[in-house]
Order: C-alpha cells, then sequence, then structure tokens
DNA sequence: AGATCAAATATCCTATAGGATTTTCGAAAT
DNA sequence: ATTTCGAAAATCCTATAGGATATTTGATCT
C-alpha cells in the first residue's frame, strides 16, 4: 500500500517534506487550475480518500491554505474556496500591486544578479492560456525575487495566485499588449534603468488592471 | 492568568469558532509576549497537555503560524519558534513598510471614518512598555484599517508583530520622539491633510528603523 | 579529557473510532 | 405551489493508539 502512494515520486524533492506540504500544493494546484472551482465545499473526508492519506494532514494543508486567503472555514460547517473576487477586492488588489511591484522592478534594475537576469530575458511568447499565464508568474516572481527582499517576493506571489485565479475565471484572452508591456520592462532592467523599469512596470499593471476590470459589472 | 489573556473576550464573536482559532490566539500570544521566546523548539504533545486539548488542533494552530512566518517546521524535527530577526530581515521589513504605511495614512487622511478617528486620537500616552507596544500597535492598525483596504491592513497586522517581538526582545525604551511623531500623524490626518500625513508616517517609520537598528550588530 | 558510537527517550507523523453539529431531503400543512 | 417541520445523511471535530524518526544521554575507546 506504501508503494501505491507515491504518485508524485519522480517530482518529490528528495528529502521528503512530509505529507501535509504536498497535500498543500496539490490542492493549491487544484484551485488554480479551477479544478475546485471559487466558492464550492472542500471536503476533508473526500480529499482523505481521494489521495489516499488520512485527515490529519489534509486538515494542515487546509489550514495553510486558510491563512493564506485560499479557503474559508466555518465552525461544524467545513471548508470552502474563497469565492471570486468582487470589484472592491479587485481595486485592493490592484492599489496593493501599484504600491508594491513599481518599486520591485526599480530595484530589479538597479540589484538584479545576471543569472535571473538572463532568464528573465528568455522568456518565450507563449500561445496557449495555461503558458501565458504560467509565463506571466514566472515573469512577476522574478522581478520580485530580484528585488532581494522576500517581504516584497512573497506578498507578490500570494497575490498574483488570486488574479491568476480571477483571469481563468474569465479565460481572459492573451493580449499582444501584454507582451509588448512585458518586453518594456525586461528592455528597462537590462539596461539598468531603475525609473524607466519602475514606470513601465506602472504602466503595465495599469492597463493590465483596465483589462480585467472590464469582466466585472457589479 | 487565564483571565488576564482574553484581551478581546468582550469583542470576539458569540458563536465560538473552534478550539484550532483559540489555540492560535493563545500560542500567538505567547509568542508575543516571548513567554515562548525566538528560535524555541515547540513540542506539540506538550502544548496538547498544557491546554488540555487534543493534538490535531494544536497542529492546525501550528500550521497557521507556520503560514503567518511565527513557527517553522523541519519534517520529524518538530516545530520552532522563527529567530529573532537578523540585520537583513529588519532592513527588508522597514523597506516594505516604508513602501505602504505613507500611502495607507495619507489614504485614511483622505477618507478615514469619523468613529475611527474619534479612536485615534482617544490614544493615552502609555507609562508602561507593554501598553506602549500595545498602544503603538493598535495606533498603526487604526490607520491600515482606515485606509480601506483589506490587503494593506492584514499585511502590515503580520508585519507589526514581528517588529512588536523584535522591540520586545530588547526591551526598547518609551521614547518622548515616538509620542511626538505619532501626534504629528494624528494632527495630519485629522486636517485632512494627505501630503504631510504621508510625510509625516514616512519620517515616524525612518526614524524608528533608526532607533530599532541600534540594538544590531551583526 | 575529548571524541565516537549505541541505546533510550522524547517527539513527531499517521491512522482509526466515536461524539457533535450542520446541511439536506422529503413529507405534510396552509 | 409554497412554506414549514422533522428525520436521515454527510461532514466535521475531538480523542486515542501505534509506527517512524530525530535528539539526547551515557558508556567506551583513544
Amino acid at each position: 500500500m506504501a508503494s501505491a502512494l507515491n504518485e508524485t515520486a519522480d517530482r518529490t524533492i528528495a528529502r521528503p517534506s512530509g505529507l501535509a506540504e504536498e497535500v498543500y500544493r496539490r490542492v493549491r494546484a487544484d484551485i488554480m487550475s479551477l479544478k475546485i472551482p471559487p466558492d464550492t465545499r472542500v471536503s476533508v473526508d473526500s480529499l482523505a480518500r481521494e489521495l489516499g492519506v488520512s485527515q490529519t494532514p489534509i486538515r494542515e494543508a487546509l489550514s495553510m491554505l486558510e491563512a493564506n486567503g485560499l479557503v474559508s472555514k466555518r465552525h461544524f460547517a467545513g471548508y470552502a474556496t474563497s469565492p471570486r473576487m468582487d470589484r472592491a477586492q479587485l481595486d485592493e488588489l490592484f492599489e496593493f500591486r501599484l504600491l508594491i511591484e513599481p518599486h520591485a522592478a526599480r530595484k530589479a534594475a538597479e540589484a538584479m544578479a545576471d543569472t535571473d537576469m538572463r532568464q528573465l530575458a528568455s522568456g518565450d511568447t507563449a500561445p496557449s492560456h495555461d503558458a501565458f499565464a504560467d509565463m506571466d508568474t514566472e515573469f512577476h516572481r522574478l522581478i520580485a525575487q530580484g528585488a532581494g527582499n522576500h517581504l516584497i517576493a512573497d506578498s507578490l506571489a500570494r497575490l498574483h495566485i488570486h488574479v491568476h485565479i480571477f483571469r481563468s475565471c474569465f479565460r481572459s484572452e492573451i493580449t499582444e499588449e501584454a507582451v509588448h508591456e512585458h518586453d518594456a520592462i525586461i528592455a528597462a532592467i537590462h539596461a539598468r534603468d531603475g525609473d524607466k523599469a519602475e514606470a513601465a512596470m506602472r504602466r503595465h499593471i495599469e492597463r493590465s488592471y483596465g483589462r480585467l476590470r472590464d469582466f466585472i459589472k457589479d
């Protein structure tokens, strides 16, 4: 029975970090891919049977997801994925991004490591939706990491998960604009031009906000 | 002594929200009061016996604390409180605060509710260390809340916990300066002067950073 | 005295069982 | 047809037991 468990044996890191962590990643991936849609109940028992583990690691993983705002718990009523962002939440999220990411882009332009720089430039234009979403996530993650501040990187990673979910809900199209805006940011960082990188990132986020805002009416 | 702990007992919602939440608040309070010092092992079994509950809610609470950066887990080695901040982490934290809090102060000056405004003005000068720490936390929390952005409020609340712990480690003195800086911010917000509130908050954080930085040599 | 190795201890991790509560489904009454 | 009430089902919450692992302690050897 133990041999049947390692469904992720090849991907699992060498030092196993516990079942709870594994469950956490798995459920988070399911939420991000909309396999578990927003505002949907998540049963501890069902997950335990589906993943073939006990309830304890499921419960730990859900507690971590709750702390990250991906699910919410009601006493004696179980867990449920957070409902899709409404207009007010979208506004708050982009207000926050506008505070952080332009600054991160500036610092990245000034101090980003060369290895990360090369990785940033290797971003290919992605044809499919999923590939574009992954590329976009990786793009912003690299810049946040380049800023050299773990708090910034962690905060943005957490926010981008919600942006990803929101965009997936509306099957947002791949716009040429976004790719061009990314290119402008990459060019500014490559040129080590902090002012230009900050301005390009600010413009990118504002345009991105305008594109996403249209999907919401309430 | 248990009765002295429920600082929010009268504010707590009538419907009990589960043992895990209760354990979470309790352990977080113990960490913030240095009853559990930084870099100290936290035994699930001991906590279960001490609090008189089973291991499951303890485990859930520790998972949430881990997601908030207050404890860390090593596989098969148990939980431990995070080590005290070093110089690099302090720098990162205040860089982050400088990005967020001045903006929050500006928005609070422009749009804070009158009820919150009155509560902000009622801050008394606190004689003891603990009372000052609580007042400081409440001061910044009210401003973050006044900005009307939950993400800002939550992020700052999380950061202020670490500031609180760091300051408690060094029994930092109560400075007249900090009180005066607070008063300047309050005055600016009262006058609905966004520019002045932002500048006053920025100066307060920079001075606060200077006061705390001296305690660290490495 | 200091270092090395092995046994014992403490702890974590997982699994299962029982009690408590919410939700849901169906029937009856208005 | 809609609403209300009650019982069944599903689910969560808590507690306890057993296997696995890291840490510690003590004795032995150099």
